[in-house]
DNA sequence: CCAGTCTCTGACCGATCGGTCAGGCATGAT
DNA sequence: ATCATGCCTGACCGATCGGTCAGAGACTGG
């Protein structure tokens, strides 16, 4: 069996409890149970329980940053498309961080930990709905990229079969063939 | 100002906070505080926490469940409609249980305040794919489900022009127009 | 006036929370 | 042998959690 670093673990066992009961629903007790450690040996390799999530969400979040540079410059119909495949591309790889970043309640999405994802979410958003300004297009846009997150979360399918799925019913939802005659 | 029992303030204020920080991040000094009694209060009026709960989910239960007993003697194409329909309705009449629902962890979907819910939820996913077994549909119906319920939390738009724009994405990413050739 | 009921509360309980701390046990360089 | 360093732990801390309980106050019918 692979050599992994007890610190490794801590992560890795985290983020598989904060997915499933949340952050407020995971004690330091749980996780060191889950790694096989005492719950001093967590704040040995971290300074605290909300050490650990920012740790967990960084890399999703710096992924997020880096897709949403990626839409900038492109024209709407173009930055829609690549938003709609980079965030199921996104999600699909991130399933677990997805959850209790979107799992979490309101006032949770505050903490400073997630500070910088809230205008990255708001950008997607916006590509997802081609930069329209129109209310519908930007619930719609709200409900696919919320929507997507939530299937993926409790979904044990294939991640490559459900990436063509989502991709396509958001594709379906917000990409309107002709809009009118 | 109108004269409400301690009892329902305890209920409307415990539907405030559990949709805002969650059912593990609301405690019952929290409502307690909120309604402007004693934490003991709460605890003569209800037998404990989880009660409060169960009553607060009860109501919109009820409603699901009916919405869904409605829907099962129409044929696939009328149930889909029927179910999108009364699913967005039910869910603007109860934001807030909607949003503590939803909002939950898997884990925490599975105390027996919701136990009874779950069919439901599949049932309505069904009725949304118009009972095709086809995976794509199903996941689709589930983004749409999902989606919808997100939306309806975090927005304070009025219910009547979320109304039409929910119905409306929802059709057009779950009814295919002439699906193929 | 009294007894009974309803509503409410402060004081308290054991359990658990996140977090601290002094020290044990390796390993490796001197 | 000695010391330093990295990793880990049991014991402990104050705070807060959900929940209990005896009793205070208000209001009622007899």
């Amino acid at each position: 069996m692979v050599r992994v670093s007890t610190r490794d673990e801590i992560l890795r066992v985290a983020a598989e409890q904060f997915a499933h009961f949340g952050y407020k629903g995971t004690s330091l007790q749980d996780i060191a149970a889950g790694v096989g450690c005492s719950k001093a040996t967590l704040l040995y390799h971290f300074a605290s329980k909300d050490t650990i999530l920012a740790e967990l969400v960084e890399a999703a979040a710096r992924e997020l940053g880096e897709l949403v540079a990626r839409l900038e410059p492109l024209d709407a119909a173009a930055a829609q498309e690549a938003a709609i495949d980079g965030f199921v591309d996104l999600v699909l790889r991130y399933r677990q961080e997805a959850a209790l970043i979107y799992g979490g309640m309101p006032q949770f999405l505050q903490e400073p930990a997630f500070a910088d994802l809230l205008p990255h979410f708001d950008a997607l958003c916006a590509a997802f709905a081609a930069r329209s300004t129109d209310p519908d297009e930007c619930v719609a846009a709200k409900v696919l990229l919320s929507g997507i997150v939530t299937v993926v979360i409790d979904e044990d399918l294939e991640p490559t079969d459900l990436r063509a799925t989502l991709v396509g019913v958001a594709r379906r939802a917000l990409i309107h063939p002709h809009d009118k005659d």
